[in-house]
DNA sequence: ACAATGTATCAAGATATATTGATTTACTTT
DNA sequence: AAAGTAAATCAATATATCTTGATACATTGT
């Protein structure tokens, strides 16, 4: 119950599922991508990435001071289905621009 | 977008994936047979009822003074697969026993 | 018409979640 | 070691959602 509900939570965002599609769509980015793709300050996406993690629907790879986000693998079958009632949705999707300095 | 998150908003609630679970086992109920179930307050039922089927998870229909609340039909694949991960959830059921005074 | 029952709605307070700005941690380069 | 960059975390505030108690509405039976 309460891992579903994480998991539900962790959809009931349009910033979320704007960042899960974003990523779905382009593969591995890092943390000042969407920042500056999505123009939010950095905390905010963080925070978003952190739980879009923790309901198990992303996983991090850290290179350097980098952290790259990307969809986890494998996903459950309900996960999926959710990723994929996502793609379908309409929205706003920033395009993707590297954010990064260096 | 909107609908979306109002179908995921609608599941992002203990009493209210209790209370699917609960329609989807035992068929057609009234407000007031949830009410004893659960332990709960009309106004609380009621409210979370509502939620539901604007939500496109439930359907009542009016006999006398009662409301019976049952699973909407047709349902879309997605909220199909929403319902049968709910009926795969561990989670404290209570039994039916009508409420109703007569 | 009146009283009783079932349901819906509303306003107020309680609780949870999101956003921001500041701070902290970690890594890299010089 | 010091400075710069990327990311995570924290505290305070803002916003949204849930719960309750009161009230309104609808139907039924007397």
């Amino acid at each position: 119950m309460n891992t579903f509900l994480q998991t539900i939570g962790a959809i009931n965002d349009e910033t979320r599922l704007t960042i899960l599609r974003f990523i779905d769509e382009n593969g591995a980015v890092c943390v000042c991508d969407i920042e500056s793709a999505f123009g939010m300050i950095q905390s905010r996406i963080s925070r978003h990435l952190k739980i879009l993690k923790e309901a198990g629907f992303l996983r991090v790879e850290r290179k350097g001071r980098w952290a790259y986000y990307s969809i986890r693998s494998p996903l459950d079958k309900f996960r999926q289905d959710v990723l994929k009632e996502i793609s379908y949705l309409e929205m706003d999707l920033p395009e993707l621009s590297s954010g990064c300095k260096s």
